[in-house]
DNA sequence: TTAGCAAGCGGAGTATCGTTCCGCATCGGT
DNA sequence: ACCGATGCGGAACGATACTCCGCTTGCTAA
């Protein structure tokens, strides 16, 4: 049992009333919009405002700020996460794999203002963002160290979700601050992870 | 020129009224202990409510929230930067050295609640207290790695900067989930930081 | 000792944001 | 065309950050 029950504001439920999903779609887009602009912490009056509708549209469609956060950017986790299982069986070895997915991963952190960050908030507003990208990208972490472990090309016994949420953690803050990169970091705990 | 500029709430100026005097080291006081209880984004309020004074007193004594923070911590920093220079002189390796001043680091970072959270906020709200962890750790780290650099046991060019901010970003919200434990990450860090 | 004034105090006031709620409009089947 | 269910909008409420100004209090000079 997955713990994104996948009941709701996943994909556009079959029978809805047409101007239901009208508004849902502007909503998706005007998010989208808002958040490269303001971050995902941007006022939801802001986002309702963009979108044309109501305060009460936007809560009824996305109960949680998270919900609409998912929905924004389920195309890209889910891209993603095939994206590792195909690097899996193409790339010359697994420790390379591992490489190519967590560029791509970091990519989707960094490209979306915010992200990252929302992603670790203490503040509970975000627990359902986790939850669907610990689902969907966890599991691949998992078979992609697996793998490079059992290559022994890394030191076995890493947690594939203390590597995901500490290259999350790294990837907090890159965008107001041209001095850091997290990728020379994350660069550097790759290469600790190697096998001596 | 420090960026911190000294003429201001950090050491309790020398002539101020008693009162103010009694009412900044009350603010002092309750505010290390709501910190304790409710971290460092505990509602003013509440801190001018445990100290017994109004809003005004404590946004004269402290304009920002930083500012309050920086005042409480104060101390620990300062003993953080100074053990990281006795370290360099005592410890068998600079490479140990460094070692060990991380983990003072971290300690200084995940005891408090929030912390480290606080320091990576997007949010402006934390700038100063920003602006004085580099002032006084930066110089730091860059004497330890330099002299680890020097004696051969890492590679050369690491930003001192990025290390301290990665560290601390790998520090947020350790403490709301038993799984993630950033020593770990840290080590593995440190580790790819060593020279082949 | 005391009078006067500057330094300091308190908290009501203003602004922003999240979230709820319910009267009203609209859709879609009959 | 009608009508019930579905969905809509935004006013209303509570929480919080931050400001502002009339009043109080400590300090000092006479």
């Amino acid at each position: 049992m997955p713990t994104t029950d996948g009941s709701d504001t996943g994909g556009t439920a079959r029978h809805m009333r047409a101007d239901a999903r009208r508004n849902q779609e502007k909503l998706l887009a005007a998010a989208a919009e808002v958040f490269v602009g303001s971050g995902v912490d941007a006022p939801i009056r802001q986002i309702a405002a963009r979108a044309g509708v109501g305060m009460g549209t936007i809560y009824r469609h996305f109960p949680t700020r998270s919900d609409l956060v998912v929905a924004v950017f389920r195309h890209q986790i889910e891209e993603c996460a095939e994206a590792g299982l195909r690097l899996l069986s193409e790339a010359g070895s697994p420790f390379t794999a591992l490489q190519r997915w967590i560029d791509l991963f970091v990519d989707l952190l960094v490209t979306k203002h915010g992200l990252a960050q929302a992603l670790q908030s203490d503040n509970s507003r975000f627990a359902p963002l986790h939850a669907y990208f610990l689902d969907r990208l966890q599991p691949v972490a998992t078979r992609l160290l697996d793998a490079a472990a059992e290559a022994g090309e890394i030191r076995p016994g890493i947690h594939p979700y203390e590597l995901l949420r500490g290259i999350g953690n790294l990837c907090i803050g890159h965008d107001d601050d041209p001095r850091y990169d997290p990728r020379r970091l994350i660069t550097l705990l790759l290469q600790g992870l190697r096998r001596p």
